[in-house]
DNA sequence: GTAAGTGCAAATGATTTGCAGATGT
DNA sequence: ACATCTGCAAATCATTTGCACTTAC
């Protein structure tokens, strides 16, 4: 069995432990199980209704807010389009380039010393990967840098 | 004369050398020169129009585009809301509590560490305070960790 | 059986756009 | 004068909501 039927299987149980396992819910942990990360709602509607197409729109937001809730999904701001989603268990972090739109994924732990920090000088708790840091790639930064 | 009038003056001299001065972005830099800071596109429309009712909300948006695209102010995501607007010069970054929506602002500096880091390991250059920093404040943290 | 979840259509909130006319330099 | 801005109305994009019907457990 592949590991990501394991993996499908197990988000389902925690799915089932949490609340309602529904049509609309489980294929929305199957898409974000199996392909690309950082999938728009809309990607994922695309996604879902090609295997179930009487699914609207509105149920995939709800669905990911329930999904959210229950903390098996979060999504992230990478610019000003829409949120992304992905599960929460493959918890990371986001740079995005202002110029040419490049998302860097980089591990949280890179994060933790300001993390300390912030949370020595002003008691707040970085808790999340909610929005993304944004800067200029390393391509974008040296045309910046030293012209074309 | 108070400072926040030499400011403003400066302020419009800096949009005067870049660009032509109107009466949408004089107000503009006015509202974000004095008051509050962190103020949506929708604040700073009602503020402008207190003074000159016929500025359209277009022309607010607009103008804030042109505004930043000079480089004299800039805007921030704080969450799922509005985006906020300030100064370009008033450099900081946002943490924003998740629970209860308080803003706290911090120095840049705060980032330089974790700027660095970036840069060796990714090349990527952390430029912008355009998105905030999430996570519990000190109150809502103490009430998560041992219950109300 | 019953609360929780869903489909649908319409509403919302924030922002953008096309175009004709007004304004800054 | 002439490009740049602006006012207006309508469009867009992402997301949410009210309500009646279905479904999971």
């Amino acid at each position: 069995m592949p590991v990501d039927k394991v993996r499908l299987q197990a988000l389902v149980e925690a799915l089932r432990s949490r609340g309602r396992v529904t049509t609309a819910r489980r294929a929305l942990l199957a898409a974000l199980t199996s392909g690309d990360q950082h999938r728009t709602a809309e990607d994922l509607a695309d996604d879902v209704r090609a295997a179930h197409p009487s699914v609207h729109r509105a149920t995939i937001y709800r669905s990911l807010d329930a999904l959210t809730a229950m903390g098996l999904i979060e999504h992230t701001h990478l610019g000003h389009g829409p949120a992304v989603y992905h599960l929460a268990e493959e918890a990371h972090h986001h740079l995005v380039c202002e110029s040419c739109g490049a998302v860097i994924e980089v591990p949280a732990e890179l994060f933790d010393d300001l993390s300390d920090t912030i949370r020595a000088n002003y008691g707040f708790e970085v808790t999340s990967r909610h929005f993304a840091v944004s800067g200029l790639c390393r391509g974008c930064a040296s045309v910046g840098a030293s012209g074309p």
